[in-house]
DNA sequence: TTTTTACTTTAAAACCGTTCTAAACTACTT
DNA sequence: AAGTAGTTTAGAACGGTTTTAAAGTAAAAA
């Protein structure tokens, strides 16, 4: 599937610049990104988005379900191409994000779900600190 | 042990501002709030506060280890007197936090930690949407 | 096609949580 | 009491994000 029908299949009209931003996304290759890093990435693309059309773009690909963000304190949104289950080491000075594939963590006996509802998606985050 | 003896113990002067922040924050119920809902509980208790020695004191309490911070992508930073090892169900639409105790969850199998670092603390969010 | 409609992009301003500045103040040490 | 190191403060600055409103574009209707 191209990205234009992704875009499409996801409810969203293919305009020039989400194709942008999906060509440079949706690749196959992931990664942690902020918006300024995405709009950098545009511009040494050759080609150029307003700041507020990147954040609109981010917050329609993640209402679709084309990227996620990932659950952390950072002053600075950071999104994940990465939409499959999976969880994160944190690098807290740096900010760094690593991924955690799913087998490589198991929750064993979670917690009952308070009444009215529902699990919506689990995040473990594991902090890091550099080792003397 | 009274708030005057937390705070010199934790190395952290007795201010007046910092004795009004612990009375409110180190009494024993537990709850999690932001700088703004701190503030407005200090100016209804009828003292005042600037906002920076909010910011001030916040910051110093949790790098004493008095309180700590939640890790959420909220745009508000959320803190918490609970300075036990626990975890988060968080409902997306309004941030409202509820603690999962240790006992009621359990990671089996954890990731090796990469090269170099430690593990500095593992925190599990269970996103809450409103069952139908 | 042409026209109409709804949606999208944009620069610029606004917003808002948080940090910085630098001067006044206070807790602790000598 | 005097010295000094740490703290508080109002207000400005900062930085990420959202809003505004006007111009542009994609899809639908005619
Ligand atoms: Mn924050
Ligand atoms: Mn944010
Ligand atoms: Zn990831
Ligand atoms: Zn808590």
């Amino acid at each position: 599937m191209n990205n234009k029908e992704k875009l499409r299949n996801a409810g969203l009209r293919p305009t020039k610049q989400r194709m942008i931003v999906a060509d440079i996304l949706l690749n196959g290759f992931n990664r942690h990104f902020t918006a300024e890093n995405l709009q950098d990435e545009i511009n040494s693309s050759g080609n150029s988005m307003s700041i507020a059309t990147v954040y609109n773009c981010l917050k329609k690909f993640k209402n679709c379900g084309l990227i996620k963000q990932v659950e952390t304190s950072k002053d600075t949104a950071i999104f994940d191409t990465n939409t499959d289950y999976h969880h994160h080491f944190l690098n807290e000075e740096t900010g760094e994000l690593i991924d955690i594939e799913n087998e490589e963590i198991s929750l064993h006996k979670l917690p009952e779900i308070p009444q009215g509802y529902l699990n919506n998606g689990i995040e473990v985050i594991i902090k890091l600190k550099r080792h003397n």
